[in-house]
DNA sequence: ACGGCTTTTTAACAATCGTTAAATTTTAAC
DNA sequence: GTTAAAATTTAACGATTGTTAAAAAGCCGT
């Protein structure tokens, strides 16, 4: 992030709220229409969904990523998926209207625009590995190169985040370890 | 698509060239990079890359959609997948300049983000099949929603496809039927 | 520090998957 | 149409996973 950009972003800085919540707050529920994207000051978020009774949660995030239900925000449409903290959580936070104030500036539509597409890059990759290597292997990728979702998050939300379920989680870090 | 949008696209018409491919073609080589995009008039096109000598087939095309080596044709950086017809195959093809130029037009980029969005949609819903979803549940999905690749891709692309073997794909298929 | 609750691990068994190899069917070239 | 090559199915076996249940470990509030 240039210079440039930081100062766009200053600009606006009188729209951004604060806000603080216990962990397992649900930020947003499944079926809600998202009104706010979140911006994580300190703390720990995840996203997921429900199928037959199971949580299933698919991305975690933390300090210095947003977080929003991105179709639901952008389209205001019901959202496929809940919005929960971690940890306890601060955030900034921004209505659609804002942030869509926000998109006007040129610099920081085109850096929005980036990270849009390094999110979805490093989603493909995640949805790679399901293609092409083993849970285990999954595992081993997460440690290695996210060690901070192993330390912070519950293991039985990273057992769904892999495809298995937490007994067969708990067996590939027992052959590992 | 409205009547503007397709007049707008017929201003562009003159940039389209035809080509046709027999099938197993190599439209774009994994490591190369992308310097067109094609637009399928009539066949049947797959996304793989390699893995440990495997191919593994993640995406498929038909009549109709448009296909790219997405970042690669962006960014002009190396394509990470290969693109190959599946059966004999006529296309319209873009260089990236040409492509820049079609962008420049407001309707146009607008149509463009809008089939973006809804392939990213579509990606995440077949992502979700893993979180979700038996290798069984995932085959049936696709005979019940994309019948047509069931009957005119190979199963073997299919099976690397759904995540799972050859094999595999066979013994489901027998349990079915 | 204590109890109660949640999370994680372990165990046992059935079901499914991967692997290798062979048999069968389909496809494509001559 | 015949034949060779490719694709698909079937078989057998070992490895991995899901499921259910119980045990162990960790966490929180008092």
């Amino acid at each position: 992030m240039d210079e440039s950009l930081r100062l766009a972003f200053k600009q606006f800085q009188h729209l951004w709220k604060p806000a603080s919540f216990p962990s397992k707050t649900l930020l947003l529920k499944e079926g809600d229409v998202a009104r706010k994207i979140f911006f994580i000051k300190k703390g720990c978020i995840r996203n997921w969904f429900n199928h037959e009774g199971k949580e299933i949660s698919f991305q975690f995030f933390f300090e210095g990523d947003a977080v929003a239900s991105v179709e639901s925000f952008n389209k205001q449409t019901p959202s496929p998926y809940s919005i929960e903290t971690i940890e306890p959580t601060e955030v900034s936070w921004l209505v659609a209207e804002d942030m869509q104030q926000m998109r006007a500036h040129p610099l920081i539509n085109t850096y929005l625009m980036d990270r849009a597409i390094d999110r979805q890059a490093a989603f493909i990759q995640h949805f790679f590995s399901f293609l092409r290597d083993t849970p285990k292997q999954r595992y081993q990728n997460l440690l290695a190169g996210r060690p901070q979702v192993i330390q912070r998050v519950p293991l039985q939300y990273i057992a769904s985040y892999l495809g298995i379920t937490q007994v067969s989680l708990s067996r590939i870090r027992a052959q590992i370890k």
